[in-house]
DNA sequence: ATAAAAACTTATCGAAATAGTAGGGATTAG
DNA sequence: CTAATCCCTACTATTTCGATAAGTTTTTAT
């Protein structure tokens, strides 16, 4: 009788979480040498098996290589300087937007302008922020945070 | 083995959809009267029982009235510029955060850098809309895009 | 007093998404 | 050769979603 419409997403599921974590993992310890799955899913704590269903997106969108067999494991694609959050995001978590673009037909006047005014408006606030920054940025502030917090010891 | 960490919730279901529209449908037509909701079912293009539902949580949260038997119906229990959009979906999709603020420890390095200088981030962003925008704010923009609209057939 | 209208409540359901687990195959360094 | 590692696919338990359905209660209008 009526269309389902299913979730509307701006959720962050494991995928994205993890991946986003992992991925900044191998930009932390960026020097062009391959780091092995099981490494990093120790490091951030995450199932090795279900990381690898995540690195394969990752891999699959051009964000990650991977190199094979022994001693083998993954690398940045590009320079954290070129990968953006939304890059990951989208990878992992598909269509980030609180709007339906596939239904842009037979909406309630109120139901178009809430997705003008409101959803739109979110969107791109969300957009603005995760395009902005890269791996790289994230990074930085990071490593900014790190020894801020070893400075505290030393006071 | 592993804390089982579901979806962090900055996803916009059907509830909070459907609710926001059907609420500001009253808003758009506030009179101190209220409206059955199969009106507003009908206008809004809803399933009339669902948004029972929906008006169930939306009563409980304080924020419309409702008046039983023949003639009876739903209305707006405070005036819509004591209404935030933030009211409304904290009621129907529940804590609106990218945040898992229940989970605090046990976080690696990455996982409480990304919550404070990326998901926080976001969070903010997004309630500084969501809490500033009142249903009248809305209503407001509503009448205006509707009288431009109209303009242009005169035109 | 009765009938209709409407709010209210609860149970059930199928589909989809989520967060994994499990296990084997392919590839490569040493 | 073998161990390490990527790679791939199938399976599964749980939860969420978006309803539907069917009643019960309350109140107004006639």
């Amino acid at each position: 009788m009526r269309l389902i419409k299913r979730v509307i997403k701006l959720k962050m599921s494991t995928k994205g979480r993890y991946g986003l974590r992992a991925i900044l993992d191998l930009a932390i310890r960026y020097t062009g040498e391959q780091i092995p799955l099981n490494v990093i899913a120790q490091r951030q704590d995450v199932s090795e098996n279900y990381l690898e269903q995540v690195f394969s997106i990752l891999k699959k969108s051009g964000l990650v290589i991977s190199v094979k067999g022994s001693q083998g494991g993954y690398m940045l694609a590009k320079r954290p300087e070129q990968i953006t959050i939304k890059m990951v995001l989208q990878a992992l978590e598909g269509d980030i937007s609180l709007v339906d673009s596939s239904n842009t037909t037979d909406l309630t006047d109120v139901q178009s302008f809430l997705n003008t005014y409101l959803w739109n408006r979110i969107d791109s606030e969300i957009n603005m922020i995760i395009e902005a920054t890269t791996l790289e940025d994230l990074v930085h502030e990071y490593q900014t945070m790190n020894e801020s917090d070893s400075i505290i010891y030393y006071i």
